[in-house]
DNA sequence: GAAATAGAACAT
DNA sequence: TGTTCTATTTCA
């Protein structure tokens, strides 16, 4: 017998090998097993077998899994995202079944006939030591031995059960606010459990909206609710893993890495805030978690529901063409609540503006909570030496470097290395170094200096879960109002801070539900239109409207470069933005209309980088996607030579089988959707 | 992804 | 002709 492993490895063919006796009536499609590979053990997924011999093959060293861990569905599903995502199937699995994942942890053998009554709630793992794995592959086999999981009590099944056909599959979009969509949730969530169905919902994020969401959800549903992919609890990720499989009428919360879950007896999936970043994998293959949600409703026949103010463009070109269906309670930005104020290098270190100072000293006056959204994190992320006439750009991979105040050090944007600030030019010694570009950190320390009294709380990336943890949780939801530096007297309970928090931050604000914020000061927000590429408009729609969203202040006050000429009018019509921007990116062929792919090449000498790049355009020719190539661009970084290469392609073509061959060639790297462009 | 191998540049 | 470094191929 010839199985054919599909291995986590930039390799877009499967590997075959033969099945020696002793494993041939047990081995099936999807289990994982172990092979020999260049000198090496590897582990893999079987995804196909053969009853014939070949004597050539090597034979599988080894069976991980006594039952297959997964069913047709999640295997077709796989497919599909290898084939959307041009990335081996074996990677793709890596995602849906982990390769180290140790089931017998959890699972407890349970005798189905007289002679393996010993055996009779031992842990699997055990069972494995004593009898022997052989033994117990044929014990499982005969129906001799059963295995149950420690949470559920109920035995593992590998299969689901067929998609119920009087399910409606059918897509939802639901544009409205937090209070709005939570309602809506809620009430979807118990139409769907009340009859014993389960609930898949996606969320952006565990920290910040992932504990606000699981909050209020468990809150309303107690011990229905589970979280999948609790960083560092493993025990905690196997447990809502069972449940999804053997649970009943339970919501399963989780972000990237539910994705792929399995959810038994599923009868809905949920998808907040489809737009966020941190839907998309970073490191890996690059999916998409929305977008595999969205082909996994599809393929099961069940409903799905994004929910947002900013959906992504491509969920909302769904709604023009007919595909999905929308409940528009789309929130609107009052105009007489806005001020726009416009000055010079409002970006460069100095003196902040007064009238800056003045807005956030009225409501610090007022006693109100301010947050002040900046696109950049830390102090400042431009250096320009004024002797040499160059910006500082990071030694090893060209990119530009932005300075870290709290660390001292230079930090590169593109490949993150730090080095130490030496407070001169790294090529010239000078000391005359303009800053530029200020940020979180920047505006951090000015207003500490100004408003000594207020507390300042900074909310990037990296602070969020401090700052969620600390305040915004644990006081069961209440507006963001502790102030605990300055409570005067620890026991005394009754005392009522008086003076605001002001809140300095970057996209992150976005997810402080529950801070009670009066004013919100975009303080550069139009930058934006220079760093995110071609999605600009797209993103400074989704950051403002985020803004908004969560914080529902009653005042905006826009601090704006008086060169960059926007008007943050245009971002305050949701029934105009969309419509509008979606044709601009149909005319100009961009997505949602057509797919981008960013092919990238580094190399040491140009010329064997020329030579690659000489070769994937042969191969592009003959696979039949060689007219949707522009590029190559070179690119010197560092002392390394790097080339792309953009493939814009229409969605329906099957450009990614071509894209699958280029991993013959290696030493090549392939973004889909690149958002940097 | 990484070991094996082919190729290039350099020293003996 | 050996040594060492780099690019390329191949793995079942």
């Amino acid at each position: 017998m010839i199985v054919h492993v599909a291995l986590a490895i930039p390799v877009s063919k499967t590997f075959s090998y033969a099945v020696p006796r002793q494993w041939e009536l047990f081995i099936k499609p999807y289990m994982r097993v172990t092979v020999p590979f260049h000198n090496r053990v590897l582990k893999g997924y079987v995804v196909g077998m053969d009853n014939g011999s070949d004597d050539s093959l090597k034979d599988i060293l080894g069976v991980i899994d006594i039952f297959p861990l997964f069913n047709e569905a999640l295997a077709s599903l796989s497919r599909w995202a290898s084939h959307y995502y041009a990335a081996p199937l074996g990677l793709i699995l890596k995602y849906a079944v982990p390769l180290n994942l140790q089931i017998e942890q959890y699972l407890v053998a349970r005798s189905l006939c007289d002679h393996t009554s010993s055996l009779n709630d031992i842990p699997l793992k055990k069972v494995f030591r004593t009898a022997g794995k052989d033994a117990v592959l044929s014990l499982y086999h005969n129906r001799e031995l059963d295995f149950y999981d420690v949470f559920t009590g109920k035995p593992f099944t590998s299969l689901a059960q067929e998609p119920r056909q009087s399910q409606k599959h059918d897509k939802t979009l639901y544009l409205g606010g937090i209070d709005d969509r939570m309602e809506h949730y809620l009430m979807l969530i118990s139409q769907h459990i009340v009859h014993g169905r389960n609930v898949l919902m996606l969320l952006p994020d565990y920290h910040a909206s992932g504990k606000y969401f699981y909050k209020i959800i468990s809150g309303k549903f107690k011990d229905s609710v589970y979280w999948y992919g609790s960083p560092g609890k493993a025990r905690a990720r196997m447990e809502t893993y069972f449940k999804a499989r053997n649970g009943e009428g339970l919501v399963i919360l989780g972000n990237k890495s539910a994705a792929f879950l399995p959810v038994f007896n599923n009868s809905l999936i949920i998808v907040e805030r489809s737009e966020e970043d941190e839907y998309r994998n970073e490191e890996g293959v690059q999916f998409n978690a929305w977008m595999i949600a969205l082909k996994r409703a599809e393929t099961e026949h069940i409903p799905i529901v994004f929910g947002s103010v900013t959906p992504p463009l491509e969920v909302y070109k769904g709604v023009e063409e007919g595909k999905f269906n929308i409940i528009d309670k789309s929130l609107s930005i009052k105009r007489e609540g806005i001020r726009v104020v416009r000055k010079r290098n409002l970006s460069i270190p100095g003196k902040l503006p007064g009238e800056f100072m003045e807005v956030v000293g009225d409501a610090v006056a007022k006693h109100e909570n301010i947050a002040i959204f900046t696109p950049r994190k830390d102090y400042v992320s431009q250096l320009y030496c004024l002797d040499c006439k160059k910006t500082f750009l990071c030694s090893f991979c060209g990119g530009v470097l932005g300075y870290q105040k709290r660390s001292n050090a230079l930090i590169c944007s593109a490949c993150s290395r730090s080095v130490n600030y030496e407070d001169k030019c790294p090529r010239c010694n000078s000391s005359i170094i303009r800053f530029s570009q200020t940020g979180a950190e920047y505006l951090e320390e000015k207003l500490k200096d100004a408003f000594a009294q207020c507390r300042i709380v900074k909310v990037t990336g990296e602070t969020l879960e401090e700052v969620v943890k600390g305040e915004l949780l644990d006081e069961s939801l209440k507006p963001f109002k502790p102030l605990k530096p300055f409570k005067p007297d620890e026991s005394d309970e009754s005392f009522r801070p008086l003076n605001p928090t002001i809140f300095i931050g970057t996209q992150a604000l976005s997810k402080l539900y529950a801070a009670d914020v009066k004013l919100l000061v975009l303080f550069g927000w139009e930058e934006l239109m220079r760093i995110s590429g071609y999605r600009a408009f797209e993103r400074m729609y989704q950051i403002l409207m985020n803004l908004v969203d969560a914080l529902r202040p009653e005042h905006i006050c826009f601090f704006m470069d008086e060169k960059m000429a926007v008007e943050p009018d245009c971002f305050m019509d949701s029934g105009s933005f969309y419509p509008d921007e979606l044709n601009k990116r149909r005319l100009a062929e961009y997505p949602p209309y057509v797919r981008l792919f960013l092919i990238e090449v580094e190399k040491n000498d140009p010329e064997t980088g020329q030579r690659l790049m000489k070769k994937i355009q042969a191969l592009s020719e003959k696979e039949g996607f060689g007219q949707y190539i522009t590029g190559s661009l070179m690119q010197k970084r560092g002392h390394r030579y790097q080339y792309k290469i953009i493939l814009k392609c229409p969605e329906n073509k099957s450009v990614s089988t071509g894209l699958l061959a280029l991993y013959n060639l290696s030493g090549i790297r392939i973004e889909p959707d690149p958002t940097t462009i």
